[in-house]
DNA sequence: AAAAAAT
């Protein structure tokens, strides 16, 4: 672990993002790796892969920080793999060939999402992969394990369990790499992450990949590496310029109805939406299922094969919605998904990073909306300065004209029984919005003076950092409304074409 | 204020 000694700065990188993307078939790699990226489509190299690559393949430690989506999975496995190659020794036996590559991932779904992908880039060798994570069945892992893999890609606790199992054994293991590191090496993590990397011989290449990197992470991750290079494209910690990022004053009763009208506004084919609990993400998804989108929920409460079906029906367009926790914050890629919402705010800056990556990707476009109440101010102000970027929030008032009480009812059956509801009082967000008229007002600061002293409620020792911004520069940052440009239309009646009959 | 990861 790491002593008192002063820890060495990363050298950099060498900056070669001003050259013409480079392609894959420049780099020194097998056939067999190349035939299996020109398999997958890829012909050249996003700056991340262009710079950490070759890194990699002089067997150097990397820090690797990127923005979300730009294919930090092949930046590293395509490289590890050709490593392995170089050193393939088919002589051996294959039940005695022992974990050579470890990956580490924060979430069962990214553990066997990357998976999938060292299986892509490893298919035309013999190289074998397994993933093991945990709420599934041990024995096909054991099995698995048992017969002999190279790379193994795991969650923590799994591999734990494994280990002591002595189902694996890492001793020979020459590559590690902790995907969503910064998640890996928080308090969370760490201590299983220490016996695990106890397991480990000390020679060996180690990677570190994510889109965020806290200065105090960065410190922390420096005591795993040895010698290591900082690869970093554009601006650590930066959203992708290709996402268009909203923030918007609500209260916690209109944030259904302003997702909804905003899903029809932009004619949004799906979304993810984010809540800050378990609990929360299956209520908000039961109600959006009752408002007649075609929702799944993705949380920890749910079984293993309950999450990987909603991620499934999601991927494959079964379902519009996916209300998640931050379990599916980090990494997932989820092809051309037009939009993000915040439904919460998110606890860790970082999260909204990660949060919003899961649009925009790979250089397509994507719309990231944050719903954000009075109680928020405290959060907004982190992001604020985490993406260096001033936010100004819209203003979107939602009116009813419809009785408070009234709700649609679940079945025809119902429909005649008026009958209280237990457990769950009528929402407030039931309520439709007003179709016409003036529903829409950009209040004047002083109307709201909330924005204006964010910090009052808590009491603080120094001041917050948006204040010193907001000295520094005269124009207004998280204080500024500004006006939205269209005006709430009529939401309720919100239905997919393709919705299937409910029920 | 929470979530995630082992059962």
């Amino acid at each position: 672990m790491s002593e008192n000694a002063p820890l060495p700065e990363p050298q950099a990188s060498p900056d070669i993002e001003t050259a013409p993307p480079a392609r894959f078939d420049t780099l020194p790699l097998d056939p067999k790796l190349l035939r299996a990226v020109a398999d997958s489509g890829y012909l050249t190299m996003t700056p991340i892969q262009a710079k950490a690559i070759p890194i990699v393949l002089e067997g150097k430690d990397v820090m690797g920080a990127a923005q979300t989506g730009t294919g930090k999975t092949a930046a590293f496995s395509i490289p590890l793999l050709q490593r392995m190659l170089k050193h393939e020794n088919p002589s051996v036996s294959p039940a005695r060939h022992p974990v050579r590559a470890l990956v580490l991932a924060p979430t069962r779904e990214l553990a066997d999402q990357v998976a999938e992908n060292v299986k892509k880039y490893a298919k035309h060798t013999n190289l074998r992969s397994v993933v093991v994570f945990g709420g599934i069945d041990m024995k096909p892992q054991t099995a698995a394990l048992k017969a002999g893999v190279e790379v193994l890609i795991a969650t923590p606790g799994r591999l734990l369990d494994h280990i002591e199992a002595k189902n694996c054994v890492l001793n020979q293991v020459e590559y590690v790499v902790l995907d969503e590191a910064d998640r890996m090496l928080d308090i969370g993590f760490l201590p299983d992450l220490q016996r695990i990397l106890s397991y480990l011989p000390k020679a060996r290449q180690t990677l570190l990949f994510s889109a965020t990197f806290s200065p105090e992470i960065k410190r922390l991750a420096q005591s795993y590496l040895q010698d290591p290079i900082l690869v970093e494209t554009a601006r650590p910690n930066q959203t992708a310029s290709t996402v268009e990022q909203r923030f918007i004053s609500v209260t916690d009763d209109d944030k259904r109805a302003v997702v909804k009208h905003l899903i029809k506004e932009r004619s949004l084919a799906q979304a993810i939406v984010f809540v800050n609990s378990k609990l929360g993400a299956a209520r908000l998804a039961r109600t959006f299922e009752r408002d007649g989108l075609r929702t799944a929920a993705l949380h920890g409460d749910k079984s293993q094969d309950e999450r990987l079906k909603s991620l499934d029906a999601f991927k494959r367009g079964e379902v519009d919605l996916l209300v998640a926790t931050d379990v599916a914050a980090r990494g997932l890629d989820i092809a051309d998904l037009p939009a993000v919402f915040n439904f919460d705010v998110p606890f860790n800056a970082e999260d909204y990073v990660h949060r919003i990556g899961r649009t925009g990707r790979a250089g397509a476009s994507g719309l990231a909306v944050t719903l954000v109440t009075k109680s928020d101010a405290r959060l907004m102000a982190d992001i604020e300065k985490l993406i260096k970027r001033k936010i100004d929030l819209e203003a979107m008032e939602i009116e009813s004209d419809r009785p408070r009480f009234e709700r649609r009812p679940r079945d025809e059956s119902a429909e005649s029984i008026e009958r209280p509801e237990r457990f769950e009082r009528p929402e407030r967000s039931e309520r439709p919005v007003r179709a016409s008229g003036p529903t829409v007002r950009a209040p004047a600061p002083s109307a709201d003076p909330f924005f204006n002293k964010p910090y009052e409620s808590s009491a603080r020792d120094e001041p917050p950092a948006w204040e010193k911004a907001k000295a520094a520069s005269p124009v207004k940052g998280l204080s500024s409304y500004i006006k939205p440009k269209k005006q709430v239309a009529a939401l309720f009646g919100v239905k997919k074409p393709t919705a299937p009959a409910e029920g």
